[in-house]
DNA sequence: ACCAGGACCGAGCAGTCACTCGGTTTTTAA
DNA sequence: TTAAAAACCGAGTGACTGCTCGGTCCTGGT
């Protein structure tokens, strides 16, 4: 057996706990049982490490979304839209530190400095915005969604409202249980 | 004359830049042209710099928001709301390191050790929330916004979509320039 | 002219950090 | 059974951190 699924698991809550700086070496080695020396016998350094994380963290986010999308039985656009948000909100919980690390900023020095970073981290957004406006087509061809409106922008704008909720949640500054209702009727309100 | 402006302005950009750890009494020092000594000579240590940087964004935003909002000659509910949604997305381009500095999210955790921090981020947020349902209130009462809807949950729905997508620019994930008509256009759909 | 007090300085201190390295233990495969 | 490989260990290292402290410089009031 070895350490490194215990090591990135800890990473993994660590970081999305306290961030990146603000997580030590010492503190992954605490949490996840394995010597000092054990962290660098698997990864060469810190970002190393951060990295894995947050491959992990996408692989796990984009597996779940697919998942779940794909097994639910969708009649129209509007609900396949209406599912994507329900997959985000249901995800948020469910993969809380994961979505703790997407909420992280990571400013445009540190986005060019890790590129990799900024990479997972994109590909997780749009994976949601993608399908988001792929469900905004397919409504517009079926009737359940207006026409006059543009798909990628609206799933923009869209997502930018259900991430600042999930946000807000996640980082404790507002609670936002109640309103998850309330977003589906708003979206309903944008789209027919 | 003193240095303590310097430093305040200084931190202020790094603090937005790096966040709070990643930015190094080292560093303000040179940026400002101050030495380190100084610094500790005007303030108690790392932590106060950032709360008074902290306090000089929120006086600069609070002060801003109501300049704009008392100024126009808003003629119904709905303009009023409008209006502070512009105005969000006007100052998160003039005060783009003050917004940065919202932006950089505060764990729970950091939150609770430093309640002074996150007081001055969640009077910032209310300014805008209050504004937001104050507007929809008026809205109801001149008939501009539809009865039905609740004012605090849908400012809330409206603040966390404004704020996300000005979060995408700011964070250079996704370019919304070209959104905000769009954000003003579905604002509308969801009020009306 | 003098002096008190605030502003300013930067070498130095103790602590923390990511990371290395020489070594032991465990696993694997022949 | 044995030997190579992989996993693991933790004391040690140098770079960096926030912060202190003894001192100089500048300014305004008398």
């Amino acid at each position: 057996m070895s350490y490194k699924p215990a090591i990135l698991e800890a990473a993994t809550h660590l970081f999305a706990e306290k961030g990146f700086k603000n997580t030590s070496i010492a503190a992954i080695s605490q949490l996840s049982g394995a010597a000092e020396g054990t962290l660098f016998h698997h990864f060469r350094n810190k970002e190393e490490i951060f990295l894995e994380v947050l491959k992990l963290a996408r692989g796990r986010i984009i597996n779940e979304v697919d998942e779940t999308i794909n097994t639910e039985s969708l009649h129209s656009g509007l609900e396949h839209v209406e599912a994507v948000i329900n997959t985000y909100l249901y995800l948020s919980e469910k993969l809380h530190s994961e979505f703790s690390l997407l909420f992280r900023g990571f400013s445009y020095e540190q986005a060019k400095v890790h590129e990799a970073w900024r990479n997972n981290l994109e590909s997780i957004y749009n994976c949601f915005l993608n399908a988001l406006s792929e469900g905004i087509v397919i409504g517009q061809e079926d009737g359940s969604i207006a026409a006059g409106i543009s798909p990628t922008k609206t799933a923009m704008i869209i997502f930018a409202m259900v991430n600042g909720l999930v946000r807000f949640d996640n980082s404790n500054l507002f609670p936002v249980d109640s309103l998850y209702y309330d977003v589906i009727k708003n979206c309903r309100k944008m789209l027919t």
